[in-house]
DNA sequence: TAGCCATGACCGAGCGCTCGCTCAAGTAGC
DNA sequence: GCTACTTGAGCGAGCGCTCGGTCATGGCTA
């Protein structure tokens, strides 16, 4: 009752609360402060990372880094959304680059593995962390996951039926776009074996090949 | 430096010691932890289950928990281990049974899709846990996932040239038995969407379709 | 200009608690 | 009485997070 009345301020691009007022600041310092957490959980895990070893590394006291952020939960979700907001980005931007040209969809998968090759680390990161998000926020972050995949299901959806691709339902085609999307992580979450016994290189043709459908004629 | 002169008693199947002298009592025992801790992981994840929480649900003291385990990691290898053997064990059971039939590989697939579905959890755990183990059993268990993956690629294997299917290498085949394996543990691990959208029948359809290479003729 | 105060970002010792693990004291069976 | 096994209170390191406080800044008043 009247426990405390320090107000919050959320901030423009998402619902974790500070009590930070200058938003300008806020967004500066968050960046900040997520940009050396990912860092830390890439290297340590989610749990063996300390708010301590955070504001460290971010340059703050544990004191300041509880006024941008009210729990270690809170980091969390920022980092999960931070990364899955680079990952689209970079796919959107690479998918837009190769649209419409003769062999379009073998480029668009050229360019997605490269685009998880680059974010290996954080893709591994996100399939280590994101059970760890409390279930409001895990329904989230698995919505952008499928704008992700979306993206090739579209892709895909434009295609059909055109020049020498067969017409597919959008049920089909979606599942299509899953496994795109999740043969290009794979190249992330089973480095500990492809990495090593293929070139990307390599990966990119095999996949591609696979994906296409040439490998059993 | 004479620390502690407890002999430690490796039991047959693994390199985890433990204090009891009787092996049999230990597989006995162990089973029951393991099973217990399977569950338990399974619901809260491995940090949130405590080793309280283990000791009781497998009927124990904590004390004599850790007669029989030197340590909360110990219990997760075991899982680990166990988990694997399992599904291991289903895998080539399946893959024995279906072989040289005219549509081997349709109905392998199949096969593994049912072993997937019935062990998603499983799936799951092993996904969300093994980035958690010390290095060494790290090692040992990748090296069980490359065991399973081989399964594939050796059935593909004895297919290439015969019948219709195109002679191809083995560096090719092998990352086509890794896309098997993972489209398959797909099934479990993005299961809020595709258990969501498909039947389990059209899931095996359309994944069968799109390794074959039909999906694009 | 000098004195005063309000503001809010920043600080870090330390609180409360959890959880993996231990060990002295038992009991059961032979 | 000896060995094999069991017990659970207790330990203490380490964690997330709080809260009383400092200090730089800038505005107000005379």
């Amino acid at each position: 009752m009247g426990k405390q009345e320090n107000k919050e301020y959320p901030v423009s691009d998402n619902e974790v609360p500070t009590q930070i007022k200058n938003p300008d600041l806020v967004r500066e310092r968050r960046r900040q402060i997520i940009d050396s957490t990912v860092k830390l959980f890439i290297k340590h895990g989610y749990h063996k990372t300390t708010t301590r070893m955070i504001a460290k590394a971010a340059k703050f006291s544990i004191g300041s880094l509880y006024e941008y952020v009210s729990s270690k939960e809170d980091l969390l979700y920022l980092v999960c959304q931070t990364i899955h907001e680079e990952v689209q980005v970079a796919v959107e931007k690479v998918m837009k680059d190769t649209d419409k040209g003769e062999e379009q969809l073998a480029q668009a998968i050229r360019q997605y593995i490269y685009v998880c090759d680059k974010m290996a680390d954080h893709i591994l990161l996100m399939y280590q962390v994101t059970q760890f998000l409390p279930e409001k926020w895990k329904k989230s972050i698995l919505l952008n996951e499928l704008e992700i995949t979306d993206i090739f299901t579209q892709a895909l959806s434009s295609l059909s039926g055109k020049s020498d691709f067969p017409k597919l339902d959008e049920h089909t085609l979606n599942l299509v776009g899953h496994n795109i999307s999740v043969l290009g992580q794979m190249w992330a979450f089973r480095r500990w074996h492809v990495q090593k016994e293929f070139t990307i290189e390599e990966y990119i043709k095999i996949q591609t090949d696979f994906i296409l459908g040439l490998i059993f004629k």
